[in-house]
DNA sequence: TGTGAACCCGAGTATTTGCTCGGATTATTG
DNA sequence: CAATAATCCGAGCAAATACTCGGGTTCACA
């Protein structure tokens, strides 16, 4: 099925009716990929859901996976301004209420479209443009790594590194696997109390040992 | 591509030979999946690595997608054979002790064809057998929370269920990203350091607070 | 050593699916 | 109001790929 693709290059959209085309083809690949599942999602099968002609469809998109790409970032994208939003605030100079705003954000990422976010984790394959598309994690320890050297500075840059990477790795996993498994503990905040009590006192315990 | 896949009984292989068969199969299955990826990974190119028809192939493997479930199965029982490994030794009552051991599994775990594991854990959609075949996480999880009560009999279930979900998920997540994305904390051993800073006084303090 | 069962073979078939291309339709510009 | 550009269309091609089937080969066992 899909060949070592070379990227042709497509057309951007200039005017207004056919960035609106581009928008439906997006909005319409989201709901055949959370329906159909990712190998049951055929460019066809979306031009026709969209409303859309597949030669249409191809203008803007040279193939699958540039088309489940482009999803993927644009959700990528608004994950990360939530995100942004959280850190942002400049109050956490408490380390408790660092690693609580951190944890907030985590769960706040998961709530924009999870049906999609499953697939796109479960079922997308990490390959291509696709690889670095859904790496949202290294995105996010970076940014968590920057916040921490501006907030600690008496953190060597290889501390905040690891305590970034732990971070990260657990919220994001701790919030994933609620999502999938006890959807019940998101709802009655038990896993964010249990998330504290974990990375909390961690936390506290790096900064004091510089 | 792959249809509603109806399970159709294939024949169990009953004769040396044919046994033999089958285990080649599955080793090429492992190397075609290593070194092409899921998707193009081809039944035919399967057979033709395996140096056995396409037709023997169908002869015990109804579709890809089995085929790949038996591999995923046959790497996640491995897997589980040295978790077991590492749980059953009796010394563990010390808390610390027992974190470690855990983690020790963790490490080990992924040490087993760890190009194997990548290639199913990012590559093969989670659709089907498939989804089965790959859950290793809440397997492992039960096992660890059944570890828990026998050991900690103070705990209440609803508690030594959390305990295992956030100890599991994050020694997974942990050795995990090692692995993908800074190895060299694998070998100095900075990961193990770090992941038991974090753990081992969140479950000192779980089985304190009972 | 004969016979049926288990096993193996691989060219070929039936589908699926990504994607093109020539031409119609609509917008922009001078 | 041309003329040119942008957009849209969708039948159909080419290639890939899962899977079958009829027939040959090897094994178990009486």
């Amino acid at each position: 099925m899909v060949r070592e693709k070379s990227a042709k290059p497509r057309k951007q959209p200039v005017q207004k009716r056919s960035r609106q085309t581009v928008a439906v083809i997006l909005q319409a690949t989201a709901r055949v990929l959370v329906r159909y599942g990712y190998d049951r999602t055929t460019t066809n099968l979306v031009a026709e859901k969209a409303g859309v002609s597949i030669g249409s469809l191809y203008e803007y998109f040279p193939n699958k996976q540039a088309l489940v790409a482009a999803l993927a970032s644009a959700h990528v994208e608004e994950l990360m301004e939530r995100v942004d939003r959280v850190l942002c605030v400049p109050e956490e100079d408490d380390s408790a209420l660092f690693v609580a705003a951190l944890l907030r954000a985590g769960l706040d990422a998961h709530r924009v479209n999870p049906a999609l976010h499953k697939v796109l984790v479960e079922q997308v394959p990490r390959i291509g443009a696709l690889a670095a598309s859904l790496d949202i994690s290294s995105v996010l320890q970076r940014k968590i790594e920057a916040t921490l050297q501006r907030r600690a500075p008496g953190l060597s840059s290889a501390r905040a590194r690891m305590v970034a990477l732990v971070l990260e790795t657990c919220i994001e996993a701790l919030t994933h696997r609620a999502v999938v498994e006890a959807p019940e503990w998101l709802e009655t905040g038990e896993i964010e109390t249990e998330a504290l009590r974990l990375l909390q006192p961690y936390f506290a315990q790096a900064l004091a040992s510089r």
